[in-house]
RNA sequence: GUGAGUGUAGCUCAAUAGGUUAGAGCACUGGAUUGUGGUUCCAGAGGUUGGGGGUUCGAGACCCCUCACUCACCCCA
C-alpha cells in the first residue's frame, strides 16, 4: 500500500476560539453578575434555537443590512429548508413572542440572554466567526424612562464587573415619520460636496447616506460636520421622546454624550440608540450598543408593540474586565497504599455529600510528590491518608499556608475545613 | 471581501551572511527525599521550524502557493 497519509492536526476552525478553564473562570464570574443584575431589574432569562429560518433574519435584521448580504452561516438541512446560525438575537426574541403569544400572558416582556452568535466576517481582534453576546431586550413600553432604566442598567453592569473608562453614546435616529425627511436633507447635502468626499462615501451618498458619518478620512470628517443633523430633523414626537430620555438619565445622574453621527448598523432601529466604547479596544471599540425598534414586531405580522434592547459583545467586554484570582477553596487528599486509596475515596465523598469540594488523584504517587501538587494546584488544604490513618479512623490535616498540621477524625475535619 | 505584517518546544524567545545533530528560560515528568509541599541540585521527555512545493552540494532562513494569527479598511458586539 501507499505510504500512510499525514497525519493533519485539526485544529479549531477560523474565527472560533475554544474558552479554557481559567478563562472560562472569568466568563462565568461576569455571567453570574450579568444574570443577577438582569433579574435585579425585573428581566427573566429566554433561550431559543441557536438556528432558525433564514428568513426570519432576511426580514428581521434587514434584507440590505451587511449581516443579511454577507455574513450569515446559512445552510440547507436535509429536509430542505434553509437554514441560518443566528448572527443576532433579537429577531428570534421578537419570534418567540408572536409565536407563544406572550404579550397576552401576564408575565412582564423583559427578556435576557448570553449565547454565541455567528457571522461570517473576516476574523481580526474583538470580532470572531462564533462569538458571545448578552442581549437584553424590553417589549411594549413606550415610554422613555426604560430608554434610561437600560442604559443605566448596562451602566451598573460595567460598574459591577469593573470596566473603566467606557463612555455612553447616545443619539436619536427618528421614525418613520421623521426620517425620510432626514434622508432626502442630507443626501441633498452631500450631493453638493460629491467632488470632494473620497470614493467610498460618493457611492455611500447613494446607498446610505448615514453612513458618511462613520468615515475616518480626514476630509470627509470635515465635511461631515457641516451636513445636515438628525436632531434637527426629528418630529414633534420624537423630539418629545429624545428630550425625555434625556432627562431620566439626567435624574440616573449619568453622564452620556448626545453623538449625532451615532448611526446603528442595522435597519430596524427608531428613536433612541446607543453604544458603549471604550478607547482601549482598539478598531473594534464598541462594546454594547442596541437602540428602540417600534416597528419590527408589526412588520414581523405580529402585534404592534414596540422594543428596545441591547446586545454586548462579551469578548469585547472580557478584554476590559480585570482578572481577578479568586483563591482556591478544596481539599486535597493524599493517600498511600491501597486500603488509604479506598479510605480516601470515602472520605472524599464524604467530604463532597457536605459541600466541600476536594480532589483526589488515582494514580500511586510517593506523599512528597502528592504535597508537591496540592502546593502547585493552590489548595489550601491537605489530607494525609495512610496505614496508620486507616487504623485509627484519624486523619492527618495539614494547612498548606501555614504548614500546620493535626490528627483530626472525619467530624473534626469536615468542621475544619468548612470554618476556614 | 481588500491591504500590510507575523508564524521556531505547552509559553516567552535564540540560532553569525544559506553550513554539522535547531538551543535557552519558564512549565511538564521522574529522582535526590519510597510519611510531608513552596527553595535547591540532577536527569528525562517534548520540534517533520504552521503545511505543501521550489532554488541550492546544503534551507528555520531565499522564492511560490496555502493555512493560521495580528493590525487596519469594510462592518459591527
Amino acid at each position: 500500500m501507499s505510504p500512510s497519509p499525514k497525519k493533519r492536526q485539526i485544529a479549531a476552525i477560523k474565527g472560533t476560539h475554544d474558552i479554557l478553564p481559567r478563562q472560562a473562570r472569568k466568563w462565568q464570574r461576569v455571567e453570574e453578575i450579568a444574570n443577577s443584575l438582569f433579574e435585579l431589574y425585573g428581566y427573566r432569562e429566554i433561550r431559543t434555537p441557536i438556528f432558525e429560518a433564514t428568513e426570519l433574519f432576511q426580514k428581521g435584521t434587514g434584507e440590505t443590512s451587511d449581516i443579511v448580504m454577507k455574513e450569515m452561516y446559512t445552510f440547507v438541512d436535509k429536509g430542505g429548508r434553509s437554514l441560518t446560525l443566528r448572527p443576532e438575537y433579537t429577531p428570534s426574541i421578537a419570534r418567540a413572542i408572536i409565536e407563544h403569544q406572550l404579550h397576552l400572558q401576564p408575565d412582564p416582556l423583559r427578556f435576557y440572554f448570553i449565547g454565541p452568535m455567528f457571522r461570517y466576517d473576516k476574523p481580526q481582534k474583538g470580532r470572531y466567526r462564533q462569538f458571545h453576546q448578552m442581549d437584553v431586550e424590553v417589549f411594549n413600553e413606550k415610554d422613555p424612562a426604560v430608554d434610561a432604566e437600560i442604559v443605566e442598567m448596562a451602566a451598573r453592569l460595567l460598574e459591577r464587573v469593573k470596566v473603566k473608562g467606557a463612555e455612553v453614546l447616545v443619539n436619536s435616529v427618528g421614525c418613520r415619520a421623521c426620517r425620510p425627511d432626514y434622508h432626502l436633507a442630507l443626501r441633498q447635502n452631500a450631493e453638493k460636496h460629491r467632488k470632494e468626499f473620497c470614493a467610498d462615501c460618493q457611492r455611500k451618498i447613494d446607498t446610505n447616506p448615514l453612513r458618511i458619518f462613520d468615515c475616518k478620512v480626514a476630509a470627509c470628517r470635515e465635511i461631515a460636520l457641516g451636513l445636515p443633523k438628525i436632531i434637527d430633523y426629528l418630529c414633534e414626537e420624537c423630539q418629545v421622546h429624545f428630550d425625555q430620555f434625556r432627562s431620566y438619565l439626567d435624574l440616573y445622574e449619568l453622564s452620556y454624550k448626545v453623538e449625532p453621527f451615532l448611526v446603528r448598523g442595522l435597519d430596524y432601529y427608531t428613536k433612541t440608540t446607543f453604544e458603549f466604547v471604550s478607547t482601549e479596544l482598539g478598531a473594534q471599540d464598541a462594546i454594547l450598543g442596541g437602540g428602540r425598534y417600534d416597528d419590527m414586531m408589526k412588520d414581523f405580522g405580529g402585534p404592534d408593540i414596540c422594543g428596545i434592547g441591547f446586545a454586548l459583545g462579551m469578548e469585547r467586554l472580557l478584554q476590559l474586565v480585570p482578572d481577578e484570582d479568586s483563591p482556591e477553596k478544596f481539599v486535597y487528599i493524599a493517600w498511600m497504599g491501597d486500603a488509604a486509596k479506598k479510605e480516601a475515596v470515602l472520605i472524599a465523598r464524604f467530604l463532597r455529600l457536605q459541600g466541600v469540594e476536594c480532589f483526589i488523584e488515582y494514580k500511586s504517587r510517593g506523599l512528597g510528590n502528592q504535597m508537591g501538587r496540592a502546593n502547585k494546584f493552590g489548595a489550601p488544604w491537605g489530607v494525609i491518608i495512610g496505614e496508620d490513618e486507616v487504623k485509627k479512623q484519624s486523619y492527618q490535616l495539614k494547612n498548606m499556608v501555614t504548614g500546620e498540621q493535626k490528627e483530626v477524625t472525619r467530624e473534626k475535619l469536615l468542621t475544619a475545613v468548612r470554618n476556614d
